[in-house]
DNA sequence: ATGCATGAGGG
DNA sequence: CCTCATGCATA
């Protein structure tokens, strides 16, 4: 099995690479709260050159809806787990030690006790190491002193990763809380009722904790939200800005991704840079990566050499072939909705029950459940739509407990869902069809423990 | 841009 | 077995 320490391939710049991924050895990243993951505002933006005639769905994509983003995202460390920069940078491109596996787990327990943030600069490689800091004025930067890269103090941005000498591996600012939050409340574990156990008394609410930052938002930029997180309007303009300025510069998504190895050891692949720029990362991801990419921006805008080295893309090496991508039909992803319309969690038995039904591997219909569920906490989230920043608390109510196993569909959404109603569960948006549809007749034998017989 | 998948980490 | 971060493979 191919983990991911090897090495993949990398096209070329413009358009072509798709992945640049490297796959950082250092992957050791931190820890990453368990849950909260937050519900995204909106789907995706149609990006400028993605958008090919795509219609832009004309209520996700500006405004500035907030992620509801549980309390404090953002424990310091977990920015990222850079260390080391050095070393790595070197091996970015070509040659990366495969020795993640084990360092993972180190790392891993490290990160209990607290990671550090180090913070490398860009001096790997040869890469001339900015010595500007002071240019990247674009973005606001509201990070600044965010608790998220070490800033310099007068720097104020990003100093993070970029730093060149300084060493600049500060610890985070402030460790201050690390506090996990069980965010995700309510659904979480819900599991359908009849399923394996009865779910509905139990998990009924958990009761998402409110925001606490959510005034904070739009408009102070620099007053209070910098310490504990960017505002999702932040964030907002920060991903907009970046996917401009990348644009104009012309480098793909896949050449950020590979520059982010380049300078920091740490590649990322297409997707989640063109993911980061319709933030359709969980909040806290995105405060994540935000920094590096900050420091990206900051780079290519004051260093030409360093915009030919990561534009050139190198090639990579060999790409390990990975498994085929199971195509689910039409007419089977409908059933599966149905069965997610009445569970989006489904016990093993369930599992089993719909794969057979189905005629599908078990691990392919539990892998399906898997990321429609995550799909369906990014969901958009109407509420905040105007607000354009600060409508945090709201978004919790989402939670509902688990979600009435019945979500009736609604309006649609760019991607296709319905956005979640104020008591619906997030993840249990719906498909276009309506409710005569959703029940085919597979449902009758196709679940019996869901009707409430279990077995 | 997104669907299906992998794997770490947590339980 | 789940969640969450991430990415290959694809539409």
């Amino acid at each position: 099995m191919y983990n991911q320490q090897t090495y993949q391939h990398f096209a070329h710049s413009s358009g072509l690479m798709q992945d640049a991924n490297g796959q950082y050895n250092i992957t050791g990243y931190p820890g990453i709260n368990p849950h909260h993951q937050s519900f995204f505002p909106f789907a995706g933006m149609k990006s400028d050159y993605g958008d090919l005639g795509v219609q832009v769905v004309g209520d996700c994509s500006a405004q500035a809806i907030s992620w509801n983003h549980l309390p404090q995202v953002e424990p310091a460390n977990h920015t990222m787990g850079i260390q080391g920069g050095d070393q790595q940078q070197q091996q970015a491109p070509s040659e990366q030690p495969i020795t993640n596996q084990e360092d993972k787990r180190i790392m891993k327990r490290e990160r209990e006790e607290e990671s550090e943030i180090k913070v490398q600069s860009a001096t790997a490689k040869g890469i001339p190491q900015t010595s500007n800091p002071s240019a990247a004025s674009y973005y606001a930067q509201p990070w600044g002193a965010a608790p998220f890269w070490p800033t310099t103090p007068n720097g104020g941005h990003a100093a993070a990763p970029n730093k060149p000498d300084e060493s600049s591996k500060t610890q985070a600012t402030d460790p201050l809380h690390q506090s996990p939050e069980s965010g995700m409340s309510s659904m979480e574990n819900s599991r359908c009722p009849s399923a394996t156990s009865s779910v509905s008394s139990g998990n009924t609410t958990s009761t998402p904790r409110s925001r606490n930052m959510s005034t904070g938002g739009s408009e102070g930029i620099s007053s209070d939200n910098e310490e504990e997180t960017p505002t999702s309007s932040e964030m907002e303009q920060f991903a907009k800005d970046l996917k401009q300025k990348r644009i104009t510069m012309g480098y793909t998504q896949a050449d950020v991704g590979y520059a982010l190895g380049v300078l920091f050891g740490k590649t990322f692949s297409q997707t989640t840079i063109c993911r980061f720029e319709s933030l359709q990362l969980s909040f806290k991801n995105m405060c994540k990566l935000k920094p590096l990419l900050g420091s990206w921006l900051h780079e290519v805008e004051n260093n030409e050499n360093l915009q030919e080295i990561i534009s050139r893309g190198h090639v990579l090496p060999q790409v390990q072939k990975r498994k085929h991508r199971t195509s689910i039909e039409n007419n089977v992803k409908r059933r599966l909705e149905n069965y997610f319309m009445h569970c989006s969690k489904p016990g093993a038995q369930e599992i089993s029950q719909i794969a057979k039904d189905l005629n599908m591997d078990k691990d392919v219909i539990r892998v399906w459940f898997c990321n429609r569920r995550q799909k369906g906490k990014r969901q958009v989230n109407p509420y905040l739509r105007e607000n354009g920043g600060e409508t945090y608390e709201v978004v919790q109510s989402l939670s509902s407990p688990n979600a009435g196993p019945f979500a009736l569909p609604q309006v649609m959404t760019s991607q296709g869902f319905a956005p979640a109603p104020l008591g619906s569960n997030p993840a249990l948006y719906v498909p276009a069809f309506h409710k005569g549809e959703v029940f085919p007749q597979s449902v009758p034998h196709g679940m019996p423990s869901m009707s409430n017989h279990s077995a």
